[in-house]
DNA sequence: ATTATCTATAGATCTATAGATAATGC
DNA sequence: ATTATCTATAGATCTATAGATAATGC
């Protein structure tokens, strides 16, 4: 009994000396979804086609259309990969954790680049990660609220309440990823990211 | 001798009664390049189907291709009309005219759309967008510096230089747009945009 | 002669369905 | 019986080429 390629001493359960089936069918599930990472990253979600997905993982298209049975199928379970990595419980965020998230991020450029590439679909008409895209949002800005007024009160050094900052705090995180993902040697991006924090931990003098 | 719906007195050329025929021409193929962006701001430059682009501008998909042989030759045109918009010549961008381009662009949430959604693509290997938005990042931080430089001199008041806050003003402005299309009930773009700016001008009184 | 447009169509893809075949596990 | 995987293929699209037809403008 051949056991599969990767090892999994992390899913194993107590049927016997080899994985259960559903436990192997769901290492299976997970190997596609991180060939459907690094293939939108590379492609976008509607360049990314079934065949070229299937191909990554040794599978034909249709032996992929055994595990999901349509394309949007596999790109929620992308999404909700996705949403367990940065699963910190949305009340811990602290402030200086996120510095080391965006240093950890510059070490991870493939990652970075399919969430950019399925943001920038997001805008699009009709695009299925539009909605959740759109509810994310709403989430991490609150969650960045939190963790700004868990770090300065009700006002930022600057005046700033936490609600207005929240904002721009996401949007820089954002767009320093389009200029890094373009330009790695022209950006710094954890160095610039720590100037926003530093400009927004830094006293009003007028 | 019917005239083109629009009128057309900005393109006069001196030639009878009638446009002559080059200008005619230039005048169909800025209708389509018009139409082009309509559609990739709905799906994106690799959902934007020629036949889409020829239908909204009244032809069939082979008469599109008279006038653009190559999607990509649509593309280029695409993308020389969007660097004559914010053609202010780079020496002349003033700090506070920045505050006044977000507003506009509040106003124009499609043109917003199609960059969006083209900056998105553009980081996916091989995109015929991705040396134009790497080289207009270039300029446009040298650019924001520039600016930086005028208002502020080598140090803005919180202390970072011209050249580490370009790359900030930059992300921010992106980054706030990808918010505020998702979610524009949610986010005021130009509140939040002028809220950064102010954040740029404060003192450092640490 | 050039320009604008069309019909027809080649040749790639793409998603998804149908149904066969082999292996696995109660 | 269920699971994994394949071959075959339908039915949409998509870009692009070839070549016809009509109108326009020197």
């Amino acid at each position: 009994m051949s056991l599969h390629k990767g090892g999994c001493g992390l899913l194993w359960v107590p049927y016997g000396d080899a994985m259960s089936s559903r436990a192997r069918t769901e290492e299976r599930r997970a190997e596609i979804v991180r060939a459907a990472l690094e293939v939108i990253a590379e492609r976008g979600y509607r360049g990314a086609s079934m065949a070229a997905i299937a191909e990554r993982v040794g599978l034909t298209q249709q032996g992929l259309l055994h595990y999901f049975p349509t394309k949007d199928a596999l790109l929620v379970a992308v999404l909700k990969e996705r949403d367990q990595w940065d699963a910190v419980p949305d009340s811990q965020w602290r402030l200086d954790l996120l510095g080391s998230l965006v240093e950890y991020n510059a070490m991870r450029p493939g990652i970075v680049q399919t969430f950019s590439a399925l943001l920038g679909e997001s805008v699009t008409e009709g695009h299925p990660t539009r909605e959740f895209f759109t509810e994310r949002y709403v989430r991490v800005r609150a969650t960045m609220a939190e963790a700004l007024r868990a770090a300065y009160g009700e006002r930022l050094p600057s005046g700033l309440s936490p609600e207005r900052a929240a904002p721009l705090l996401v949007a820089v995180m954002d767009g320093l990823q389009y200029q890094w993902l373009l330009d790695p040697e022209s950006v710094d991006m954890p160095g610039a990211f720590r100037d926003f924090l530093a400009l927004l931990g830094e006293a009003d003098a007028s």
